[in-house]
DNA sequence: TGCTAATCGAGACGGTACGTCTAGTCTTTTT
DNA sequence: AAAAAGACTAGACGTACCGTCTCGATTAGCA
């Protein structure tokens, strides 16, 4: 990473500076990692980046639109197809945890969440994102009825809401560390509920 | 809410003043309804309850720490026994929405959490908070289990944990207005599971 | 004084506004006049001169600094050259006098003065004004040396020193209403002595 | 001084307890001594003294109640007697220099002073304070005049001033150490004038 | 001898100010 | 036109003191 390799970055005209905009990036995302989403400021970005704090606003109008793009960036997409339901979804639990636990994305998406609990703007592009996934994370579902393996009248995005809930609050309380049998009967009891007799 | 009652509240001896430490509640709830989380100032407090801030910080050394003070204060404890599994919850869920939905609490919640994001002493407390809700919500299935309703291998924390990030995630996203059918089906999902042979 | 004239005062590019800087050192004087040195506060001034304390704090870094600067532009140059020293010294200490209670500058002054025994900045600070103000009122001696007045071997700056003296402890001790015939005696005392023979 | 050697010091019934004034005023002295006027607060003392704040405040109104005690516990009484006027004076100006220097005398008259410039009690005890003080030093004066040494017509009290008003302005700008051979210059230019004729 | 009353240490109270940090806006200069 | 730079008002942060208050314990002197 290279943003401390520019002594001085200029303006190159009449448009936005892309290196700026890398550097900005770059700098907000190691400061949310050392300093954490407390020490996560527009201030603390700029001056990391040795940019102008107007230049930051111009580009990303709220802490949470930096955020926003920080996690795009960063953002792994996996959504394994096993043909097997329930190894799809351990499968991507344990590849999001490991993600978010290993890349900044944790930090970043936490903060995200944080974000959105104050400002609305946030709260919307993370509702929006949110249902995104849903349809996303719902394509294993969905293969997953093709395949017959699933009922087909199941609401695939309300599973992935479901398995995508559970995520969220292990990452928001500390619990990536989880091991994946625990993971696995999660899984396992919204696929295969649990009553006694269901198996 | 009687916050303005009490034009000149002294100190009474060497000790707590019950009524600072009322009046410091209602008006920490009051802010964080009116101004929401990005509001939710001590200064904000200490200026609505007329309480100095180092009377704040005495007793609550963080904003985490208010907060959940005022939230247990609001708590609802409600777990329904209706004999069936699928209602105990799809009615715990309910309640539970129309709880945060029709008081304070669910906005001190979501702060809470938000909060946790960056003060670690936050994020111990609502884990631990957390976790005992845990063992709370798990009495349902464990006297499913009883009933013989439920698997006797099940994890009832583990059931609690899925079902409670269902709501987290709802309110967090602001989703809090879920209707009953979609809670019945999501119930349904980890009861019953997703399988087309399950019944 | 147009202290209230501008109900909103930007910034005017990366670098001081001057606008910014005189309406503080009025509202500095402002206070001290009106709530004395008790109540001179960095809040106080920066409410009533509608700034930010950091600006304060940017420019000034102690309150001795603000007040030397206030004193510094309220200053009064006056060494009278009259031909004769004892019309000069008196001369210099009722018209300091009628400065000093005239204006603000005695409350400044004091202000300064008791700053400089907490702070030894201000300390510093008072002590090399004050040596520079020796020189300056030396001066006098040195024009009545020049006119063979006053012995040659005589240490100017001691005398001013002692004349000085005699004008701050007046300052300090709400004195400053001494009538001419007494300061003259005052400084008859340094110039002829009170020995009998003495003339 | 035996401050740490009761551990719990009680009331002795409905009067004043002498080792409770005692110890609150040597922790003042030690106060100021090691924090300076700075870091004089009611609360350092009380703090230090292991009593009460409303036990100071009983007994001293005002931090210049308490400055002006101790100042008058370390009073030096001294006006030399050597037959010789400027001999006294030296003497009487080296021997108050010392003593401010050496004691805590120092401190806490300079405290005193800065004190009287915010509040006007401690203004009228220096300022009674002072005029004693006039008259005590003014006796040396008398007794060179009643030697005929001075002239009769002589205002031992503005003499007396002009001293003590050097003595001050040394205090008040760390001038302490000024060497003899000054402190004799100053006082010859009082008793025999500046004028090269006068001897 | 028991009651009253003032004093003691203790520490909480509502406040104000401290000096620092960040928010978001502004203007100038440079490219 | 956009960049950096950094100043601007505004206000929150957490801490220190202010001077007042009430407690419970203590003890002398009055009843």
């Amino acid at each position: 990473m290279a943003e401390d390799a520019d002594p001085a970055r200029k303006s190159i005209g009449a448009r936005r500076n892309p290196d700026s905009a890398e550097a900005i990036l770059v700098a907000a995302e190691a400061v949310l990692v050392e300093a954490g989403y407390a020490g996560f400021s527009i201030e603390a970005v700029a001056r990391r980046a040795r940019a102008g704090k107007p230049t930051i606003y111009r580009w990303w109008p709220s802490k949470a639109a930096l955020l926003l793009e920080i996690y795009q960036r960063g953002k792994r997409v996996d959504s394994p197809d096993t043909g097997n339901i329930e190894d799809d979804l351990v499968g991507f639990l344990k590849s999001l945890f490991s993600h978010w636990r290993e890349t900044s994305s944790g930090s970043v998406f936490r903060s995200l969440i944080a974000e959105a609990q104050s400002d609305p703007a946030a709260a919307a592009a993370l509702a929006g994102y949110s249902k995104g996934r849903h349809s996303h994370t719902g394509q294993m579902i969905e293969r997953a009825k093709a395949r017959g393996e699933v009922a087909v009248d199941v609401d695939a995005a309300l599973v992935a809401d479901l398995i995508g809930s559970f995520a969220w609050k292990h990452l928001l309380t500390n619990r990536l560390d989880e091991d994946e049998a625990t993971l696995r009967r999660a899984v396992r009891y919204v696929v295969q509920g649990i009553l006694p007799q269901s198996r």
